[in-house]
DNA sequence: CGTTCCTCTATGGTCTGACCATACTGTGGT
DNA sequence: ACCACAGTATGGTCAGACCATAGAGGAACG
């Protein structure tokens, strides 16, 4: 009897791993079509409560959702959102002092270090990061300033190429989304923030991956100076 | 009009914000209860079908636990595990081929240069890397050996005093746990492996965050050879 | 033939009420 | 002091109902 634990299954799970299955074995991808709640709590016999539970799972973990309605839209699609889930992750954890911002931000500097350097060697397309720039030049609050600054630093994480990375990225900077407008607001000056940025795209787009990871590094130093 | 968007809101997903701001004003933390599904239910004058779809939501999101039955461990406990919600995130989007395998491979690269980086910086505890090193050298299968190995390269990441980027190396690992053994099969021979992970240990002995990042590099390639 | 309008229907979202298994609580007997 | 047993609060599941939504499909009309 290698497994003595009962380990109860919930019939939820069960419903998941099914649905989990069932989408590796027709090889689905976004954009295709769940059965009907109704329906696959008939062909899986179980009450369709357990179906929604399982469902609300999926829609947490960014992998599907739900339209109400009719026609080829409604129903549930499987989608590849990881970012929400991140974002949400993040923020609860947070909220649940589990995580200390002290390691978000450690991580958005890994992150933002290693993205930059990347779309430095791979002759990334900057012109995303260039928009974002100019956003923030015409930005006329700290909201603003944040919103082009998040683009900037997201569209750093897109160049990169890594799908995985770019989520995280997004991800970490909307849970930290507060802690940046006061940065900005306690800074005023948002010039050096600037010159930051532009040294930044300046080294992506000479294709020199150290200088840009370490101007990553001094411009987070410029905008969180009370964490270095 | 700038939000002409009516964005309907589910009663769960009122529940979930409901319960998310009594987590920051009580200051809720892990170990505490929350009230029990009849009793917000009837608190938030929601059936008790919404109060669950919430509940399934949190538990997704490794912040709350369910525990059937009576007495101080029943019922919804707050917890704070990212970890297994990072690795059916990762393993659900590999599933849905949203994600590549490279992808996840270069993220492992980058967190563990970091957290060997880290870990050598911050003169942590090393005990941990030599029991799992032991252990690897005790192991007489793939799988007994990725068991033990999975152990050290957590326990850098843990090393490195960053919850966040331990919990996501741990979920990596998990999530590629197949690759793994693979790999190490077709390696057969693991004394390459095991000098890798000496050096490694070695230079976080010594303190030496360059050598350490290094090392880890180029223990990811040996042990990768077909993606280097 | 085309267009407009209305009805039908399948969908997710919600609620109610019930029953079950579980695991502690408390009581009563020894 | 101990033990056995009924009580009870908990999450887990189910069945069935109703609602709002939004496309499908046909009817009426030009």
């Amino acid at each position: 009897m290698p497994d003595t634990r009962p380990k109860r299954t919930r019939t939820f799970e069960d419903v998941l791993a099914q649905l989990e299955r069932r989408i590796a074995d027709d090889g689905l991808t976004a954009g295709d079509r769940l059965p009907a709640e109704r329906q696959l709590a008939e062909e899986l016999g179980v009450s369709r409560s357990s179906v929604r539970e399982a469902m609300r799972v999926l829609e947490t973990l960014g992998v599907v959702t739900s339209q109400v309605g009719r026609g080829p839209d409604a129903g549930a699609v499987l989608i590849s959102r990881p970012d929400h889930t991140l974002t949400d992750l993040l923020r609860l954890h947070l909220g649940l002092a589990s995580l200390e911002p002290r390691e978000v931000i450690d991580t958005r500097l890994m992150i933002e270090r290693w993205a930059a350097a990347r779309a430095a060697s791979a002759a990334a397309d900057t012109s995303a990061l260039a928009v974002a720039l100019a956003g923030m030049d015409a930005a006329r609050s700290a909201e603003e300033f944040v919103e082009h600054d998040t683009a900037f630093h997201c569209a750093i994480a897109d160049a990169s190429g890594n799908r995985l990375i770019a989520a995280f990225m997004r991800s970490l900077r909307d849970s930290m989304r507060r802690h940046a407008v006061e940065a900005v607001e306690q800074l005023g000056d948002t010039t050096v923030l600037r010159a930051g940025h532009v040294r930044i795209l300046a080294a992506i787009r000479a294709a020199d991956p150290e200088e840009a990871a370490r101007a990553v590094a001094d411009h987070l130093a410029d905008a969180y100076p009370s964490l270095f």
